[in-house]
Formats: structure tokens, sequence, C-alpha cells
DNA sequence: TATTACACGTTACATTATAACAAGTAGAAA
DNA sequence: TTTCTACTTGTTATAATGTAACGTGTAATA
């Protein structure tokens, strides 16, 4: 099984996109998700561009490949994709960006940057127990969890 | 200096409440900040509910007070009352909360229920170190934090 | 009191998201 | 196979959320 990753640096996406689509028709095979063409197209979307995407801006490129070219078409894609585990929704950009490790993550920890609206997804287990404690202080049953971080990528620090 | 506190649970809110407002006016006294009429309006408006509003829904609230009744108004408002630490956006729920507790909490824990959309605001100082570590990793100087968790309350868990 | 920066209200518009219905399609069951 | 059912897709229409830009007013500062 090929190693998954992406991040803020440059690297070899085409193969980790590969990766990631692999898993999607695993998923497929194993859970009996259903892969349709336009859930598959709007996964590929995301994977070909390696950033964030509003849900219009992925409608678009979908009406371009001859689907449907109205809102709803994009959103119950990349609803699916998200509630699936193969997308996630980063909301203070308003927009969607594949899951960069798909079998692993679950709860990603985002960080954006202001400058380039760049995104990477990390991940960390302490973030992660400590969210599961904070959330039992309270009585409150975790379901999903989002995090955000803002602030600036490495090589937008290196322009300022 | 009155314990501020607001949680799930039922509580004095009106003592509360008051409490923040006055730790407002501070802010002003203190750092030279125009708590200017609408502002507090809209603090107050945030505070007299106690729920996350959406914009539209402070600003009719606002406008039955005699101010604008266009969105900016509501929106500029919010923003300063976001950017000055007095309130928060959880963008899950497309709303503004007041800052239960502006004297301490910074980079609040929002525990948000799926079924009655309550929202409380927890913090936890290992998240924050967790997060200050991830994404040190990454090269990445964190701004702002949001993280917002979505579950059930106590109360829903009971009813269900 | 003149200046300057900020705040407010308004118009107009852009962006993001959903409800609801009809037609098609895949998978399960008979 | 054929029927049934649940799901998926496309469409129309509209709702909800958020901003740009301009003119006017107001407060602090020099």
């Amino acid at each position: 099984m090929p190693q998954i990753s992406c991040s803020l640096e440059p690297h070899d996406h085409a193969n980790c996109a590969s990766g990631i689509l692999s898993h999607a028709d695993q998923l497929k095979a194993e859970k009996g998700l259903r892969m349709t063409p336009v859930r598959r197209a709007a996964l590929e979307i995301l994977l070909s561009e390696q950033k964030a995407m509003g849900a219009y801006e992925v409608l678009e490129k979908l009406a371009e490949q001859g689907f449907g070219n109205q809102p709803p078409v994009a959103y119950r894609a990349l609803d699916f994709l998200v509630d699936n585990g193969l997308a996630h929704r980063v909301r203070r950009l308003n927009a969607f960006a594949a899951c960069t490790r798909p079998e692993t993550i679950h709860r990603p920890v985002f960080l954006i940057c202001k400058s380039c609206d760049a995104v990477a997804e990390a991940s960390s287990e302490t973030v992660q127990t400590a969210l599961d404690d904070a959330a039992a202080n309270e009585g409150f049953e975790i379901e999903r969890v989002n995090v955000e971080v803002l602030g600036l990528c490495p090589s937008c620090q290196a322009a300022a």
C-alpha cells in the first residue's frame, strides 16, 4: 500500500492523488460505497488542484465534464465525500479539500495560510485526546471535530 | 472581580452577562477600545439570548432598537466584537456568540449540539499546546484558532 | 478649530447553500 | 426476469449569508 501524504511542501502529487483514488475504490468494494461517476469526478477535481475549492468552483469543472451545472449537483457530491471521509470541509474558506490520508485521518487539523490560502492537513493524537477530555468534562458526546488554524505558512513567513 | 462562566448547564445568566458587559467597558477604558452604541447593543443582544445567533438575526434586533437595518451594520459590529475577543464566530452554524470569559479565553473550544444547536464554550490548555506543537512541526505560525466539536449535549443524550 | 482617522448608514450586489419535485438507475426480492 | 424499493441525478426556484463602495457624520488629536 502506497504511503499517501500531502503537505505544504512540494511533493509528487500525482502519486498521492492516485493513491487516494484507489483508496476510494477500495471503500467502494469493501463497504458497498456508491462511488458514482459524479462523485468520483468531484474527488478527482479536488485532487487535481492542490488546494481547497469552493463548491461553485467544483461545480464548474463538473459541468465542463458533462455533469449537471446546478449547485445541488456539486453540494451533493461533496457532501457525500465528506460524509465518507474522502474530503473535508474547510469552513473558514467556505471550501472543500480532498482528504489527503483517508485511511488514517478522521480528525484533521487544518493549517490555513491567511496570505496565500494554502491549506495543509495535519493530524495530532494529542489534540484529539485533549478534545476528548474537554468534551468529557462537559458530558458532551463527540461525533465530529473541526479544527482550523489560521496563520502564515512557511513560505509566506519568508516572504514577509 | 466576578467570576464569569457560562456553560451548557442552567445558571444565573443575568449575572454573567453583566459581568461580561462590564469587562467590555473596562477594555474600553484600558485599551481605548471604541465601544460604540451599536457595538454594545450587539454584544447585549448576543448575551440576552443564550445561544449563537446569525448575523441577520442580530441585525433584526439592532434595527428594532433604531440602528441601521442593512447587513453591514450587523457584520461590522460583530466583526469588531470578534476582533476584540468579546465574541466568537461559530462557523458551523454561520453564527456568532458572545465570549463567555473574555478575560481569560482566547482560544475557545466550541461544543455544538447537533440536536438542539446549543453551543458551549470550553477551554483547554492541552488542546492549545497540542495545536502549537502541530503547527510548529509544519513550520506554521499560528495567528488564530477555531475549534468546533459537533455532537450531543448532555440533555439531548438523555432525551435519546 | 482644523485635521484626520474612524464609524455608520445605505445602495447594490456577490457568494454560498437548500428545498422540492420529476426522471432515471442500481440493487434486492420475488 | 421482473418488480419493487431506495437511492441518485438533474432541474427550477429561492433562501441565506456576506461584501464592496460611497457619502455622511463623529470623535480624538494636533
